[in-house]
DNA sequence: TTGAAAGCGTTACCAG
DNA sequence: CTGGTAACGCTTTCAA
C-alpha cells in the first residue's frame, strides 16, 4: 500500500508543500539572514559560509539587505510575517528592535557584533586582542608615530579594534597617535591617508586600518600619490584576511577573521535556540590570525 | 468596528501569517535566486541589486548557492517545496533542470546567462559585441600578437567573449592568437600570463581575459614577476567592470555590465511571467559600456 | 456592514 | 496498520 502511494506520488510529480507543513508545525525551516551592504567584500564571503551552513543542516535561507538603516523596520516586519525560524544579523540593530525579537520569542544571533548594553547571541572575534597583538610587532619593529583610520562610526567592531590599537600602544608608551574617521572604503583608506600625512606634517610610520579594503587603499595612496615605499618607508595593517590582500599588489598584512568557523557557529547557536527555547544568551569569541604579508615591517616583541 | 479590530490587533501584536496566505492565494512572494559561487566578486555586486530590486517589488528572496554543480537537483527540490512564485538563475542549469521548470510552470529567468538550444527567459549582455569593440581598439593601437585568457568549460559568457575576440581579431586579419584556459580566479590571471609568455617565447603585445579578476592577476605578474610595464610593454583588458578594478594600482580598462539595470530587468522580467503564465520566452539584451583605464593603449579605428 | 462557512495542503490524533 | 477528522491561519464567497 506504502508503495503503491510513493508510486503514485512520484509518477503524479507529488511535492510536499513545505508552507502548509510549516502552519501546522509551527517550524518553518527557513531563517532569516540581515546584511547591511554586500558591497563590503568582507560580507561576500560570510554569507556564503552561511548558505552553506545552513544548507548542510537542511534550512533556507532568507535573504534581506539593508542599504539603508530605516529598512530595517520594514524587513523585521517580514521577518515576522514569513515566520522564520530564527535570524542571524550582520547589520546594526537598535536595542529596541532587539527587543522585539525577544518578546516574539524569535532566536536572533549576531555575526561579527553585539550590542554593549543587552546580553544577546552573538558570535564574534577578538578584535582588542588582534589589535594588541598587531601593535605589539609594529612598535616592535621601530615605529614611532602612528596613524589610524576608523571605521564608520556605528561600527561596533571598527571602534572595538580602533580602541583595541591605542590602548595597547598607550601601554606600550607610544604616545605619538593620530586617528581619522573613514567609511570601509578603498576611497576613504586613500584619502585617510592623505588626512594623516597633513596632520602629521609627514607621513607616518604605520597606518593602523579598521578593515582591508581601507588598508588597501592607504597603500595604493602611498604608493601612488605619495610616492612612499610600503612596507619600507610606511607600514600599513588591516583587518579580515579578504581575497584582494593577498594580491601579488598588495601582500597586505593583517589579522584574518576564521569567517567559515564562525559561519558554522552562528548557525549551530542558531538551531540550538530553536531547538530550546529561553536559552540563555551566548557569546563565542573567535580569535584572529596573523597573515604576515609583505605591507609592514614587524618586530619580536621581547615582552609577549 | 474596523478601527477596533485593528487596534486590538496592534495590541496583541499580530502579524499576518504569509504562509497561510500563500496556501489560499497561490503566491509566495518569494523568488528563489540560484548562484554558483559568491566569491567571484562579480556576483556580490549583482545579488545586492536582485535582492533591492525584489525588495522594492515587495518580493522576499530565498538564496541558494551552488558550490558544486551536483548541489542543484536537491536546490530544485527545495524550490518546489517552499512554493517559490519564480526563479532568477546566476548558475548553470542542465536541459533538462530547465525543463522540470517548464513542467510545473514555475517561471525561470536566466542572469548573465542562457541555454544555446532551448529557448529561455534571459538578461544578459552583448559579449560578442563588446569583445568586438575592444579589439577594435586595441588593434588599431598597433598591437600584432595576441594572448586570450578564457574561462571555465563551462562558462557561456566566458565562451562568448572569447568567440567575440577571435571573430574580430579574424576579421581584422590578425592571426597571432593564442587562447590559454583560466577559471575565473586571480590566479588563473596570473598563471595564464605565465603560460601564454611561455607559448610566444616572450610576451605577447596584448592579452584580452575574460573577466576582470583574471585580469588583475595577469596585470600583477606581469609587473611583480615579468617586470613588465602595463600598459606601455603589455596592454591587458578584461570584463565585468568591478570595483577593485578601479583601484589606483590597476585602472583597469575593461567592459563594464550594468549590473543594476540589468537587475531590475531579471526581476521585472520574472514578475511579468508570474503575472501571465504562459507567456513566451524573451531575452534582453544589454550592452556593456568600455570604461578607458590606465591598463591598455587604446587607439581610434578608422573603420568603426 | 457583518458573520459564517468552505477550502488551501499539511500533520496529529484517535478510533477501528 | 489503516482511515477518518480536526486543526494550523488565512482568503474567498455567500448569506443575513
Amino acid at each position: 500500500m506504502r508503495d503503491r502511494v510513493t508510486r503514485a506520488a512520484k509518477d503524479l510529480g507529488y511535492t510536499p508543500n513545505a508552507m502548509a507543513r510549516s502552519l501546522i508545525t509551527r517550524r518553518s525551516h527557513m531563517a532569516g539572514v540581515l546584511i547591511s551592504n554586500l558591497t563590503n567584500l568582507y560580507y561576500p564571503e560570510a554569507l556564503s559560509e552561511l548558505s552553506q551552513s545552513f544548507s548542510r543542516h537542511g534550512v533556507r535561507l532568507l535573504l534581506f539587505t539593508l542599504p539603508h538603516e530605516r529598512d530595517v523596520d520594514q524587513v523585521v516586519d517580514q521577518l515576522w510575517e514569513y515566520r522564520v525560524d530564527g535570524v542571524i544579523a550582520a547589520a546594526r540593530l537598535s536595542n529596541a528592535q532587539v527587543a522585539l525579537f525577544e518578546r516574539r520569542h524569535i532566536p536572533l544571533v549576531f555575526f561579527n557584533r553585539y550590542l554593549k548594553d543587552r546580553p544577546v547571541n552573538a558570535v564574534c572575534c577578538d578584535q582588542r586582542g588582534a589589535a594588541a597583538l598587531i601593535v605589539s610587532r609594529l612598535v616592535a619593529a621601530g615605529h614611532r608615530r602612528y596613524g589610524i583610520i576608523c571605521g564608520p562610526n556605528d561600527s561596533v567592531v571598527g571602534e572595538e579594534r580602533v580602541q583595541g590599537a591605542i590602548a595597547r600602544l598607550t601601554e606600550l608608551g607610544v604616545s605619538t597617535v593620530k586617528t581619522v574617521r573613514g567609511g570601509y572604503d578603498y576611497e576613504s583608506g586613500a584619502s585617510g591617508l592623505h588626512e594623516l600625512v597633513r596632520t602629521f606634517k609627514g607621513a607616518p610610520d604605520a597606518v593602523i586600518c579598521a578593515n582591508d579594503v581601507m588598508a588597501l587603499g592607504c597603500i595604493d595612496a602611498a604608493r601612488e600619490d605619495l610616492k612612499l615605499s610600503v612596507p619600507s618607508q610606511l607600514s600599513v595593517v588591516g583587518f579580515d584576511g579578504v581575497a584582494p590582500g593577498r594580491w601579488r599588489s598588495y601582500g597586505l598584512t593583517t589579522l584574518r577573521q576564521p569567517v567559515r568557523r564562525m559561519a558554522e557557529a552562528a548557525v549551530s547557536m542558531l538551531l540550538e535556540c530553536v531547538e530550546e527555547p529561553g536559552r540563555p544568551p551566548e557569546r563565542r569569541v573567535f580569535t584572529a590570525t596573523l597573515v604576515e604579508g609583505r605591507s609592514a615591517r614587524l618586530g619580536e616583541p621581547s615582552i609577549p
